[in-house]
RNA sequence: GCACCGGUGGCUCAAUGGAUAGAGCACCUGACUUCGGAUCAGGCGGUUGGGGGUUCGAGUCCCUCCCGGUGCGCCA
């Protein structure tokens, strides 16, 4: 598409406008590129230019400051394009600029793989536009972002808009009572003169620092991140009122709608089911019947590396009179994940492209990921990878015979299941140097181990009903009350009974590798038995009764652990 | 410099202060004509980074040193 006349920037706005038009901006089909792949690969090549040229980088500013502006709501996307389009010799042109043109593309166009020229073209001419456009990339990112982690059977509730902290006033009256309480105070002199800042001086957390104010004002008058996430934290908590009294609240508008078809389910988004709010500057927009915010516990899933300023805002919490919120402000910190550098070596070797890594880096432990100079692995492709591995393995047991719609959902939960529990074996704060072979690995201490220990339990009363002999949990409870237990059957019940435990400890604690080894734990018992242990063929009935309660405990508490709280689906058949 | 996190078999990871430090991968040897072999049984491989201390008992707690990572922006 987009093949038309023009320059390349001109021809990139206009496949924009047509396609967010068409609302084809967005694919739900795993395995097909999507709008945050041109994302992911136009980002390097920008930062490239950045660093190569000096008048380019110079436009950056200006795109950011446009973006902070923001624009009028009446602004519409097509208006705004067609503002950007009006600006004469609006696109250079030539095959060195950044967006280039390579022909047909299910994108909006492939970029150009050569550098680029000196000449950046014309001046920002329209900040609103260029802000709409900007609130417009962001927004199909978002989408990406929500189809991705409901293929993952995560679905989200509401969506915040850091805008909408500045736009609904949250900050204005957080500033207020951080005054008022003498949290912070304005610089008049010194490197921070201008500024507003927090002393921390005072909190024996942060004892011995260099520097231990943080500045919540720029000399210039705007607000930085911390001091946005200071007023954040206090609608979270319920504490960002008025002297009168009245609660402050963003307003809501729908944003999306979602299914589920159970626990661990892929979220479906489209035009039915539960409705997914985004935020807005109105506060006349109330959300259908949930109400957000008002937490009294808030905890903060945030990357290890935000420690520092997630401090701060609990500190902030404190001094502003709060104690007992303070303490219920928790920091839910994960290590990052990083690449192997066997992974790195592999994602070059499969691009094309090299990230220009030293040897020095190359020998390090892990490497860290880095959307700027290109350096991760796409969920996506992840995930891609994953199914179409998961289905060879199925049909390899199964034969050509398995359906393929029964055969996609199958890979799919397997898939899923490798992942997350790959994710969730780790304790969180180790740092999770990520290994395609493991990723991919299918047997042993795994997603996929797990899921099949519940498959075979399922199997198993399958069988018994062909017979005739499946009874009930009731009869199996009454039969095997009066009968003793043999040590490793025994072995199991005791493990299955741990789990309300081993869940209360992993809520303590927050960590969640608890539970997934927990339940590592039991499949790995029930595996061991299932050999010496058949149900259908038992010597007698007595000896078959106990072996069904037993196996018929493990088959329900293995599938509560997996779906409910770890997300993994377990499949039909593997 | 200060702060936080890691250091456990060749590799990747477990282990509320408590039993002989457990799993997986890799390597080697085996397994039911029966509910599915993505499984199971067995073997090989460890003075838990070094040193000191507390304790009846330390991978775990304290001190110290070494190695690796991260954080300490008028970025977000």
């Amino acid at each position: 598409m987009a093949q038309g006349e023009g320059a390349p920037r001109q021809r990139v706005l206009a496949a924009f406008a047509a396609r967010h038009e068409a609302r084809t901006l967005v694919s739900t089909a795993l395995g097909t590129p999507d709008f945050d792949d041109l994302c992911w690969d136009l980002y390097p090549r920008v930062t490239r230019r950045y660093e190569a040229d000096e008048a380019f980088s110079a436009r950056r500013t200006e795109v950011l400051h446009a973006m902070e502006a923001g624009f009028s709501p009446d602004l519409t996307l097509p208006a705004a394009i067609a503002s950007l389009l009006s600006v004469p010799g609006a696109g250079d042109g030539r095959p060195g600029s950044p967006v280039g043109q390579e022909g047909e593309d299910s994108r909006l166009s492939t970029p150009n793989r050569s550098g680029g020229g000196s000449d950046p073209g014309p001046r920002t001419p329209d900040p609103g536009a260029v802000a709409r456009v900007a609130a417009a990339v962001a927004e199909a990112n978002l989408r990406c972002h929500l189809i991705t982690m409901g293929r993952l059977g995560v679905a989200y509730d509401v969506l915040p808009h850091e805008s909408d902290i500045l736009g609904r006033g949250f900050w204005k009256r957080a500033f207020e009572l951080l005054q008022d309480s003498g949290a912070i105070r304005l610089e008049t002199e010194g490197k921070n003169a201008g500024c507003w800042v927090m002393s921390l001086a005072e909190s024996p957390e942060f004892a011995g620092m260099a520097d231990a104010d943080k500045i919540l004002v720029r000399s210039n008058g705007i607000v930085t991140y911390t001091g946005k996430d200071i007023a954040y934290q206090l609608w979270k908590l319920g504490l960002l009122r008025d002297p009168d009294g009245t609660l402050h609240d963003f307003g809501y508008r729908p944003f999306a709608r979602w299914q589920q078809a159970g626990p661990a389910a892929e979220v479906r988004y489209g035009t039915e089911g539960r409705e997914l709010e985004r935020t807005s500057a109105d506060p006349a927009e109330r959300p259908a019947g949930d109400t957000f915010g008002a937490g009294t516990r808030v905890y903060n899933v945030i990357d290890v590396r935000q420690s520092y300023p997630q401090k701060v805002v609990k500190e902030a919490i404190r001094v502003l009179g709060y104690p007992e919120a303070a303490e219920a402000s928790v920091h839910f910190a994960y290590e990052m994940v990083a690449l192997t550098p066997a992974a790195v070596k592999r994602l070059e070797a499969t691009s094309g492209v090299s990230f220009g890594l030293s040897d020095e880096d190359l020998a390090k432990p892990f490497i860290e990921m880095s959307g700027r100079r290109g350096i991760g692995v796409e969920a996506d492709a992840l995930l891609a990878t994953l199914v179409s591995e998961a289905g060879r393995a199925i049909a390899a047991r199964q034969g050509e015979g398995v359906a393929p719609a029964a055969l996609g959902e199958r890979a799919r939960a397997i898939a899923v299941g490798a992942l997350r529990y790959q994710m969730a074996r780790q304790s969180r704060n180790r740092v999770l140097a990520f290994d395609f072979d493991e990723a991919l690995a299918f047997e042993g201490d795994t997603g996929p181990y797990l899921q099949y220990s519940a498959v075979r339990a399922r199997k198993i009363f399958d069988k018994l009903a062909e017979h005739g002999l499946a009874g009930s949990a009731a009869e199996d409870a009454a039969a095997a009350g009066g009968l003793e237990l043999p040590d490793g059957l025994w072995e199991l019940v005791l493990a299955c009974g741990r789990t309300d435990e081993m869940v209360a400890k992993a809520v303590s604690s927050l960590e969640f590798s608890l539970l997934a080894s927990h339940a590592h734990d039991l499949a790995m018992l029930f595996h061991k038995l299932y050999h010496d242990n058949p149900v259908l063929h038992a010597p007698d009935e007595a000896t078959r009764v106990l072996r069904r309660a037993v196996f018929r405990l493990f088959a329900t508490t293995i599938t509560d652990i997996l779906e409910e709280l770890l997300g993994i689906p377990v499949p039909a058949e593997m």
